[in-house]
DNA sequence: GCATCATATCGTTGTTTCCCGAAATGACGA
DNA sequence: TCGTCATTTCGGGAAACAACGATATGATGC
């Protein structure tokens, strides 16, 4: 099988989306701009290694960033890619609701 | 624990969406504003028990609705909703990008 | 009532996801 | 270089999901 229905990255969007988990991480970022791996797993009551998984997730699936800062990794919410990802879901939902019947019996 | 980060139904909204499968039933409402389940087990080349549930899982997502004909049902897209939960969504990843910074060292 | 057609539910199987602890990688300071 | 700290990757067990075929429910027409 070949076709995705979106692209590969939007993909990716809706399924690091569709985790609370992942969800409250990405709310964590509403008070911290930038976070190491360390504080999530903390703040969040999880694991190091699961957070860092997790994390990789989310960076897929292009809602966080990150960048290193000495021996740790900062990560913080990408705003731009967030906002093209939720354009590119609203038109393809847009396309499914024919706003004047495509064919309406 | 507790808390889910979103409403119910907003979290069934992304689950539903987290589907190549349930996008591609979505996809043909883009051609036929009405479906049976039928059809849409025709059409995405899928069981007919299959589509049934897929199209559940959509319902209770809030994406379609559905209304009996005769001795068939007629599922389709539902626009208000998927606008709302749209917005609702949107609201949760804006609070997430603080557009002026929280603390941004 | 009874047969039939469309849909929904059940039971099962194989795959994927989630989370963890343990081990490996990478970066810094002594 | 060596040790240490932060992160990533690995291996595995439990839970959730997707798809199917078979069966049950519900509606229509005779």
């Amino acid at each position: 099988m070949s076709g995705s229905l979106f692209l590969a990255e939007t993909q990716a969007f809706l399924k690091a989306l569709a985790s609370e988990t992942r969800q409250q991480i990405m709310q964590e970022f509403a008070t911290s701009a930038a976070l190491t791996v360390g504080e999530i797993a903390e703040r969040c009551g999880i694991g190091q290694s699961t957070a860092s998984e997790q994390l990789t997730i989310l960076r897929q699936g292009g809602l966080v960033t990150s960048t290193r800062a000495g021996k740790q990794v900062r990560y913080r919410a990408d705003p731009s890619r967030i906002s093209d990802q939720l354009e590119v879901l609203g038109d393809f939902l847009a396309r499914c609701c024919p706003p004047t019947g495509a064919d309406d019996p």
